[in-house]
DNA sequence: CGTCTATTTGAATGTACTCAAAAGCGGTGG
DNA sequence: CCACCGCTTTTGAGTACATTCAAATAGACG
């Protein structure tokens, strides 16, 4: 694989913030002075449960996973975040205070930061940028609102369906106990759940 | 019960916005100038499912809940509000799109309601607004996590348990069935826990 | 008091979990 | 190339969590 040029990431950062708001290219470089370049290998952990999450992330390549682990050690999986995607704990971010979950990669990754120092002073200086994160907080209100609505009125197997149906490819990426975590029911469960479907 | 006047509820609003960004008067009248007031008797629809969501509402007073109703006729709570808290569909309102869900209100409420256009206008003339909005979002951002995580890792018992913790008078304020559909789990199901706990 | 709705109770059923064991699937090293 | 290791997935049995349906009870309101 070719190693890609710090400023192509850049790049991703800058279509991925202009394809909500308009940019002059004064304005571009000076955003991205405010992020700071981080390369992540395969099965790292971004974040422990515990610790303070000190920075948003901008998902430059790669793959990560968000989790809490219960008392009795189980997992359950908040999100998943693919390229152009941002991870974060915000809870933790926003407060700085403990994060309630860990961030892991699942493939190598590179990832743009902003630690919350920064993004106050981004979004002072340019208050465009308010509205970019406005418009980035409302899309992701708007996706965690359906989810919400997912888990409470629908059963295991149809949110399992309705996922294939969302993430075709979800399978070939993810093992199937991260899935299974992020439905909110136990791999074993899933096993069966896909034993079922298959019988058909 | 004393008849507020508008002025009154126009203050609330104008304590509320400024409890997250700083206004001077004149801005102050201008924002006021955005706002519409409504006022509702208690069990009357705010927004059925399938309609548009024309408005994100500032609610002054009252008490309203939001819920989807599956093709079972089952219902289930997405959320409350109270008086100083905001209720929409904002899916629907922010893409103009028929909503998922209802709202109705529980108690006689008093809105201050602004639509979409008016609101991008708005922020336009007025750019604090877009930040008021983001630390709006973020904050319900943030309460959304947490829920959809109680919801994947907790049981129901465990679940009740947390809201009850949280919001320690909602017993008064709401029949057992919101709670249950708001918890995710069926009205039979909630008094059993209920027994459960009790016997001790 | 009667009516309507909410809550409780009980029994039967379905959904989902735990525990344990077996099977499958890469890697790694001999 | 095969044997072995560690991890994931499957299977099966038993249990706990949660739902449905139906009927009884309790509360709220005119």
């Amino acid at each position: 694989m070719q190693e890609q040029t710090p400023k192509r990431y850049y790049d991703n950062l800058v279509r991925h913030i202009e394809s909500r708001i308009s940019l002059d290219s004064e304005e571009k470089d000076y955003i991205c002075s405010f992020f700071r370049l981080r390369k992540l290998l395969s099965k790292q952990y971004l974040l422990a449960q515990g610790d303070i999450c000190r920075y948003d992330h901008y998902v430059c390549e790669g793959f990560l996973r968000s989790f809490y682990v219960d008392g009795n050690g189980n997992e359950h999986t908040l999100h998943f975040a693919l390229e152009d995607w941002w991870i974060s704990d915000l809870n933790s971010f926003l407060k700085q205070q403990p994060a309630s979950r860990n961030i892991i990669t699942l493939d190598a990754s590179v990832l743009l930061q902003i630690d919350l120092e920064n993004r106050e002073k981004l979004m002072e200086n340019v208050p465009k940028m308010e509205r970019f994160w406005r418009i980035l907080n409302e899309n992701s209100s708007m996706a965690q609102d359906q989810r919400l609505l997912d888990t409470i009125s629908m059963p295991g197997k149809d949110r399992y369906l309705a996922l294939l149906d969302r993430y075709p490819h979800i399978e070939q990426r993810l093992p199937q106990k991260h899935i299974a975590s992020f439905l909110g029911i136990t791999p074993v469960f899933l096993s069966q759940i896909r034993k079922g479907i298959a019988k058909r």
